[in-house]
DNA sequence: ATTAATTAGTTACCTAGGTAAGTATAGTGG
DNA sequence: CCACTATACTTACCTAGGTAACTAATTAAT
């Protein structure tokens, strides 16, 4: 294995698994990154947008655009803050609804591209990943 | 370990990589997608544009822009094949000269960042994610 | 208290990569 | 030979995410 090897596969396989998501996605009127910002809502209640930022490693101006769909499409609600700068950011009645519709499908999609990782390898690939990139960003600073 | 943040964790490594990469290329006046390209064909030689799809499992139409982009910098030539449909993409000899630079920095790159990944591990990431994928592409047919 | 620096968010513009539709050439069946 | 299909590439347009420059609000410093 070539080092410029490790890094190209982990290239094709993150684009292959994002079309797979948006593939899932599209017949419910969502793409991946609403998904992604739509699913840490749920599962926190209410956050600023540096909030989900920080969260999804994301900058602004991306996080600003994905929000300004969501708010059109209904399923997302802009209250402003004591802070008067910040905007806190939540899930609408409508969205609370459908999640769980969103959530079972993203699921299964997820199940169904793990049948092809030899069971037990996801835990190591996690594992693997996660404290790669936790070094990574605590090399940062 | 849930699904959801297997998926996550490699969404982030792979954005954090490439924004490494284009950091790394960016005083040389190069993006990652060109460097992708420059790198197949200083090992290939001279590649139509759909072999060079094939290879990078990218769609057409982002090629062809990246090329137009890399035949504006005098990088590469785009010659007429005996399929006139076809175009025979080639380094340029401006770039043949630079490319030694060019893979010196990237290669240093990909040492610092494999630093933080622990002995060993790199090749296990490799496999798992090199085999995972094929599989992937293996059960589209 | 007023000024300076920081922070949250937006706007404008760039690359990366995807789909759909169009064009031109090559190959195929009648 | 001619019409039809398939292929290589391009064009137009979409989302994802990055930087730079801006605005407005807050905090810190003098």
């Amino acid at each position: 294995m070539t080092n410029h090897q490790l890094f190209h596969t982990l290239h094709q396989l993150s684009r292959h698994l994002t079309n797979k998501l948006n593939e899932t996605l599209k017949p419910m009127g969502l793409y991946g990154s609403q998904w992604a910002v739509i699913f840490i809502l749920q599962k926190k209640g209410s956050l600023t947008q540096k909030e989900l930022c920080d969260y999804l490693f994301v900058e602004a101006p991306p996080m600003t655009r994905t929000i300004q769909r969501l708010v059109k499409q209904g399923y997302v609600r802009q209250l402003p803050g004591q802070d008067r700068r910040e905007k806190h950011i939540q899930l609408t009645e409508e969205a609370l609804q459908e999640y769980p519709k969103w959530e079972q499908a993203v699921n299964k999609m997820n199940q169904d591209l793990l049948q092809y990782l030899p069971e037990g390898s996801g835990e190591v690939l996690f594992t693997l990943q996660n404290n790669w990139l936790k070094q990574l960003l605590k090399g940062e600073d």
